[in-house]
DNA sequence: TTGCATTTAAGTGTATACACTGTATTCTCC
DNA sequence: GGAGAATACAGTGTATACACTTAAATGCAA
């Protein structure tokens, strides 16, 4: 390989998880949809190998299942465990709640309410992007690396279906509205609050879902929404 | 290799995770060790292809860490992610308690009472896997995929200092009366009191083991006790 | 046209081979 | 004998090649 440091070069081994993983998180690579090991790494500019330890690390986190006949599907959730997954996270970020308030300094409050300003006024997509970021950073403040990844895991796992929740459901007004109130208990130093809030957060959104599964009467399609954003991983990865 | 079916058989691909889990988990390798791919490929008798994702699936559950320089090591935890860990395992456990409670049958709870009652007399290395087991088949009832495996991975990587309780500490007979009192819970359909035996019992061995590292002011150190069960992993293997 | 057998293709699993990197070791020169 | 340079080694990363499995497609016979 010649030195091309322009647009075709090949993506360096640890990106390639990541890229598969923020491709399955933003919906681009909707759930059930097979991961082909040979597809992916022509379309990366690597053989297969690195494509396999990439595909068996997502597999660990769960984003990825692997068949009876050995082949990687991105991982689709039944209706109960989507609702599994939302409770979990209620309960992670609660948890963290006390923390996050203890470790809080005026800056990063500032910095928080900065963040969920500009998102006001976005679409749903780019909402969404941000909406992850703004719960990641919260996480971060905790300072509990081990329940702040368990609850990045959760995130990323349910991220595709909260984006139902936003696009079809319209949460995004009530979402935003709520985090607003979380900036404010945040700056006023009131765990309880906050941790009230962030219970809420999640819950609310996680019964909105139910019943449109419910109402829809077959399994969460997330796909449904992925459409309008669906590109070959290669188109993706050419951006 | 010509089709030695006997004891030098080459492991076959999914258990080479499971073997370095189990040997991590128990203590056979110590945190901080290297994992030296050539090494492990030769032990179970196949190339490092498979080995690599096996390690790269164990890093995806934090039980192995890769270096800067690339290699692999056996996670080594500090104290306070000890700590963090023992906290996250104890909101774990309890918010299942609830579930466990709607949905064990009686026969389940008398399976479990037997296989408590069968570790009242074991030593402590055969009732620290006996502990990991029971602790399991409570999750396991508890009908939470998701939630059990959060608990299953936060179980095992803090194993090795678990068993520091158990050996160093003699938390043995504490632990053993409290297992006894969450069979009589669940018998009575005593949900809360199922969820507070379980948060007292992860948060007593939490106390303990940071006293314990405190006292000896140094990071907890699994190792002394691995050291007794030391072997190499071909020995384990060849077992 | 349908049922079955045969072939083909698509995919996975993994062993081997080679390139690269950092480190330890040895050798040389002073 | 000691400091620095050159070498050897121990490891990792990954591309290639081949064996194996499964499912689809094709062709043949009834």
């Amino acid at each position: 390989m010649e030195a091309s440091i322009e647009s075709g070069r090949a993506v360096q081994r640890p990106a390639i998880a990541e890229v598969l993983r923020e491709s399955i998180r933003q919906g681009m690579l909707a759930p059930g949809q097979p991961l082909i090991q040979a597809s992916i790494a022509e379309a990366m500019g690597v053989s297969r190998i690195p494509v396999r330890e990439a595909l068996h690390a997502l597999a660990a986190e769960g984003l990825v299942t692997f068949g009876e006949d050995g082949g990687a599907r991105v991982t689709a959730l039944a209706p109960e465990e989507v609702d599994e997954l939302w409770t979990l996270r209620a309960l992670l970020e609660s948890h963290m709640a006390p923390a996050i308030v203890r470790t809080a300094t005026p800056a990063d409050v500032a910095a928080l309410r900065e963040l969920v300003v500009a998102m006001d006024d976005l679409d749903a997509t780019a909402w969404s992007d941000r909406n992850f970021s703004f719960h990641q950073e919260l996480h971060r403040l905790a300072e509990m690396p081990h329940v702040g990844d368990a609850t990045g895991r959760v995130l990323t796992m349910i991220e595709p279906y909260s984006r139902v929740a936003v696009t079809v459901l319209q949460e995004q007004s009530e979402a935003q509205a709520e985090h607003h109130q979380m900036i404010e208990a945040l700056a006023a130093e009131d765990s309880d609050e906050l941790a009230r809030l962030l219970l809420h957060h999640s819950h609310r959104a996680r019964k909105a879902l139910l019943a449109y599964a419910a109402e829809t009467a077959k399994p969460v399609d997330p796909q449904a929404v992925a459409t309008a954003a669906a590109r070959s991983l290669a188109d993706h990865l050419g951006a």
